[in-house]
RNA sequence: GUCCCGGUAGCUCAGUUGGAUAGAGCAGCCGCCUUCUAAGCGGCAGGUCGGGCGUUCGAAUCGCCCCCGGGACGCCA
């Protein structure tokens, strides 16, 4: 197969988006480039050639289940083989025999000749698994092929325009631990598109607009033109409190004032509850002429309204940076940039029909999908129809997002559109995507098909109580508290197992390893359930986190540290990989299973599945480091074969771990 | 009421389109640092995979019915 890597290296190195601050890092981000050379090389991974030999003996085998999956899988265990086909149980169905009958067959036809070790009987275990052990060299080769800039990473055959939509902040509020999972489950699933050569667009769809803006811009401009406070030393937890207080005073107990009436619970809170609904219905109206105001750019509401917006807009991005998201203002596409053109919109829809009139709203009926043309229904059906307009005329939240997909997709060319949204969100999704199909905005104007409008959708964060995350007091936490925090643990726990790094490698070792514990315990898990939260245990250092996986990669860079020092050339560079012993082989196979770990993530959205990948690779690795020396090794031959190993392995943890949007560090 | 998502070791979690003896980490116990970072490695112990029925050569995984927990359900965003 032609490689070309320019794409991929384009894509693979990004040292400036998860390397900044670590310059001893970027070189060796660059060193790749020694192997970038446009080289006919052979398909990298073993099990596509254990695929193509096994499907060709199927065919000739058995003609009549031709182009049969050979079901070909990694073994769970070294002792049984590398790999197995696992095609003989279902092939046994289809053909009417005995799967161990045909699992004989296909060790008899098979032709595994410069791959794998001949196939006998004893290949054959329980009802048909047939067991496969890979020659060294075949491994060798296999490993070759992927040591190259892209580490076995295609340019894919058809590049795609990803929309990833993250963060979900609001304006005028406070960012606390709820914000956490957008930006960081959004931005590992965008580096990941953009790993595998797909072409990402991040759209931070800010809550910017709307009645509940327009109470707060009223609050404001109120508060400001009293002098109460100043505009320009405005900050989020003022807003955040102008925003409550708003809402609170717009809030009309008119429950409570029915009840006082039915129940006759005297004139005192009768008049009580009075005046606060005609006061909240005061408030209503004056923050309803407001959003007038602001929709018509009146300058006076308007500047104050773009205050707002800035102060906020500083807090989300500041976080975005201390974290390595990569969320900058580009990504700004708010629910104010389709304010104007959501009264056409909705005409369209109504002109078409698509919209109906249903007391005194429009809606979108989304429970009888259209067919595509094959016959296939093109959403599922929704009972719950999706308001586009409320019956006083305004819109909602959902024809905004109608109006999101169709700028995506129709102005941005949208072949894939990807919501990091909390899953409670999950109804008001496939509604609006439901009706966006059908308005048909969502039909991609080159190829004609729908866009694919999938919902990452993730659980709540719990503290270790297994209740919504809070402090003591049953307040929310401040994000950037938290992070703070996370830092100030990191850098203590760095400080107590490393006193030697002082200074801004101090500081730099700690906030890598305090976003590796942070971003890391948020993806590992399955992102659909609730995960729980806790410093100690994200920190802790050992097992299944972050810092574990910087650990290992520090402990493969300090090799090259010390072999420096002690002048081993680079004669390694052309040496062929060692893969003879158990736990050489074990990390040459955990390698090889790397580019199809990244585009599982991007098949299923499931970041953690990169992080089992990258666990399982640092466990082999530290197997592999404790039983194999490599300066000390026996042979120069062997040292040389070894540490070929250690730079590819360090190269895929490295990768992967960026691919999570999590730095690494030289030491640590 | 309808729909969505969960339930796997004491705790936190994995478990590929149904595959071999259900795996990690933490906590507990036992080993391993004059040698490349012990934030590590090796080992022991720990399970009615919420319950039941079914489909099959084979079910944590698929189907049906229950139980428990969380969430959403047209005029807020």
């Amino acid at each position: 197969m032609f490689r070309t890597n320019a794409f991929a290296l384009r894509n693979s190195g990004t040292p400036e988006l998860w390397n900044s601050g670590t310059p001893e890092l970027r070189n060796f981000g660059t060193s790749e480039l020694r192997n970038f050379l446009p080289t006919i090389r052979p398909m990298a991974d073993p099990v596509q050639l254990l695929a193509e030999r096994f499907r060709a003996a199927i065919d000739r085998t058995f003609p009549q289940a031709a182009g049969a999956d050979p079901l070909i899988t990694p073994c769970k265990s070294p002792e049984i083989g590398d790999f197995q086909s696992n095609a003989a149980m279902g092939l046994g169905k289809r053909v009417g025999k005995n799967p161990r009958e045909v699992a004989a067959a296909l060790v008899q036809a098979v032709d595994l000749a410069g791959l794998a070790e001949p196939l006998t009987d004893k290949s054959i275990a329980g009802p048909g698994f047939i067991n496969i052990r890979l020659r060294p060299a075949a491994l060798r080769d296999a490993l070759s092929a992927m040591d190259t800039a892209g580490l076995g990473i295609e340019t894919p055959a058809d590049r795609r325009t990803v929309v990833v939509d993250l963060m979900g902040v609001n304006l005028a509020k406070q960012m606390h631990v709820g914000h956490l999972r957008s930006p960081v489950i959004g931005d590992c699933l965008a580096r990941t598109f953009e790993r595998l050569g797909h072409a990402v667009i991040r759209q931070n769809h800010v809550g910017d607009w709307g009645l509940p803006i327009a109470m707060v811009t009223r609050r404001i401009a109120d508060q400001a033109a009293r002098g109460v406070i100043s505009l320009d030393s405005l900050t989020l937890d003022d807003l955040d409190a102008a925003y409550k207080t708003a809402q609170a005073e717009c809030e009309r107990d008119i429950a409570g004032l029915e009840a006082v009436k039915r129940y006759g619970l005297g004139p005192k809170a009768l008049a009580e509850l009075e005046e606060q609904v005609n006061g909240a219905t005061e408030s209503f109206t004056a923050a309803r002429q407001t959003l007038v105001k602001l929709q018509a750019k009146d300058p006076a509401v308007y500047r104050v309204w773009q205050r707002i917006y800035d102060v906020t807009m500083k807090v989300c991005l500041d976080v975005c940076a201390a974290l390595h998201v990569n969320c900058t203002a580009e990504a700004n596409a708010g629910e104010s940039s389709y304010a104007d053109e959501l009264a056409p919109m909705v005409d369209d829809l109504v002109a078409r029909g698509v919209a109906v009139p249903d007391q005194g709203a429009l809606i979108v009926r989304v429970d009888a999908p259209d067919k595509a043309a094959d016959g296939t229904p093109m959403w599922e059906p929704i009972k719950e129809p999706c308001l586009v307009r409320k019956s006083d005329g305004g819109f909602l939240y959902a024809t905004t997002d109608i109006c999101a997909v169709r700028r995506r997709v129709q102005k941005l060319g949208a072949h894939e559109i990807v919501y990091a949204i909390d899953a409670r969100q999950n109804l008001h999704i496939r509604q609006f995507a439901a009706a966006a199909i059908k308005a048909g905005y969502a039909i991609h104007p080159k190829t004609g098909r729908p866009a694919r409008i999938a919902h990452a959708a993730f659980g709540a964060v719990l503290g270790e109580d297994g209740r919504p995350f809070k402090t003591r007091s049953g307040e929310s936490v401040k994000l950037a508290d938290l992070i703070a925090e996370m830092f100030a643990r990191a850098a203590n726990a760095v400080q107590t197992r490393s006193p030697e790094l002082a200074g801004d490698d101090a500081r730099r070792v700690a906030e890598a390893v305090g976003i590796a514990a942070l971003k890391y315990g948020d993806l590992s898990t399955d992102r659909v359930k609730d995960y729980m939260f806790g410093f100690d245990r994200l920190l802790s250092f050992e097992g299944n986190t972050g810092p574990y996986l910087l650990y290992a990669f520090v402990r493969i860079r300090s090799i090259f540290r010390k072999a420096a020092e002690r002048g081993v050339g680079d004669g390694w560079k052309a040496a062929p990989f060692a893969c003879d012993l158990p736990a050489e082989k074990n990390l040459a196979l955990a390698l090889l299973r790397y580019p199809g770990a990244v585009r599982g993530v991007a098949d299923t959205l499931e970041p953690h599945r990169l992080c089992q990948y990258l666990y399982d690779l640092a466990g082999v690795f530290s197997t592999f480091f404790d039983q194999c020396p490599v300066l000390a090794a026996e042979t120069p031959a062997q040292r040389d074969g070894r540490l070929r190993l250690c730079d590819l392995a360090g190269r895929v943890l490295a990768d992967g771990l960026g691919v999570l949007g999590i730095p690494t560090v030289e030491r640590m």
